[in-house]
DNA sequence: ATTTAATTCATAACATGTTATATAACATCC
DNA sequence: GGATGTTATATAACATGTTATGAATTAAAT
C-alpha cells in the first residue's frame, strides 16, 4: 500500500485535497441523484437553485451566483436549455444581458428536489462531516473571506525586504 | 450583488464547494510557484513529492499516491518526463510496470522546493486555515474516512423498508 | 452625432479530472 | 505448455473548469 502524499502532506496539498474530496463527494452526489431517477448532473443544481431563489438571472449573475467564470455558465445554461429546465430571452431593457428563468418543467424539477431529493443529500454530507466538533461550513466561510482579503501569494511570503 | 447559492446551501452544495476551494487554493499556489521562478504546475508537485518520499513508483502507485485515476497519472508523468523531471523505465521483473523515478533535475527542483517553496506555501495555507478552532485537516481526514466506510448515498437514505 | 470605450455573452483553445476500452505482459489451469 | 484470465499501462472520448479573445450592444466623450 502506497502512502496518500496529498495527505501526509497537510497544508502544503490542501488546494488538491479539497478538489479531490469536492470531486468525491459531487460524484457520490450523483450517485444518489440517480437512483432517484432525475435526469440532470449534481453541477446543474446550483444554476437552478439560484433561480429559484432570486428569480431569472443573466448569465453574468448566474455564473456569479455560483462561482465560476462566464463561460462555464453559459455552457452550463445551453446544457439546460438542451434539457428544456430553463428558458432564455434578452432583456427587454438591455440587448446583451440574457435572461434565463425557469421553464415549468424546471420548476418541477426544483419543487420536487426541495422535497425529496435536496434534504437527503444535506443530511448524508451533515452525517458525514457534522458530527466533528469544528462546524466546516463555518471554517469554509472563513476560508473564502480570507481567500478574498489576501490570495496565498500575498500571506507568509519570503522575506525580501530587509 | 448576487447571492453565493453554493454557501448559502450549505451542506448541500458541499461538494462544489469544496472544488471550488481547493481550485482557488491551487491557481493561488501557482501564483506563489511562479513568483518564484520555478517552471512547474502545482498540480504536478505531488507526483514529484511522492517519488522523492518513497523512491522510484510505478504508474499505478503514482496514482494511488496522489489520488487520482491511472490515466490522470499516466498523462502528468508524460508531462514530467517532458520536463525533464523524471524518466521511466521498465520494471526488471515485470515488463508491463514502469518506474517513475526523479531525474537530477527533478531531485534538483525538490530539494530547492523543499527548502524555499514548500514551507512557504504550507505557512500561507496554515495562516488562511490554521487561526480557526477546529483542526480542518483532521476534518478533512475524518470525511475521506467516512466517505471510505460509506458513500453519501448509503447515508441518511430514503426510509424504503418498513 | 459620430467616434471611442466599456460591458455582456459566445466561442476557441487549453488543463486536468473522469470512464471505457485496447494492448501487452504476466499468471494460471487443465 | 498453450488457452484463458488478470493486471498494468496507454489511449480515446467526454466533463467541466480555466484564460484569451471576438462580436454585438450600450455608454460616454468630444
Amino acid at each position: 500500500m502506497v502512502e496518500d502524499v496529498v495527505r501526509t502532506l497537510g497544508f502544503l496539498c490542501m488546494g488538491s485535497r479539497l478538489r479531490r474530496i469536492g470531486e468525491r463527494l459531487q460524484a457520490d452526489t450523483q450517485q444518489v441523484i440517480d437512483e432517484a431517477g432525475l435526469s440532470i448532473q449534481a453541477g446543474q443544481y446550483p444554476f437552478l437553485a439560484a433561480i429559484d431563489r432570486a428569480g431569472p438571472l443573466t448569465i453574468g449573475e448566474l455564473a456569479q451566483a455560483v462561482g465560476i467564470t462566464q463561460p462555464g455558465a453559459t455552457r452550463t445554461t445551453g446544457q439546460l436549455l438542451e434539457l428544456g429546465y430553463v428558458d432564455m430571452q434578452p432583456a427587454p431593457d438591455d440587448q446583451r444581458r440574457r435572461l434565463v428563468s425557469l421553464t415549468d418543467k424546471g420548476q418541477e424539477l426544483v419543487d420536487h428536489s426541495k422535497k425529496v431529493i435536496w434534504p437527503r443529500i444535506a443530511a448524508a454530507v451533515a452525517d458525514l462531516c457534522g458530527d466533528f466538533d469544528g462546524p466546516i461550513l463555518e471554517q469554509l466561510a472563513a476560508i473564502e473571506d480570507g481567500l478574498a482579503v489576501a490570495p496565498l501569494a500575498r500571506r507568509s511570503p519570503v522575506k525580501e525586504e530587509g
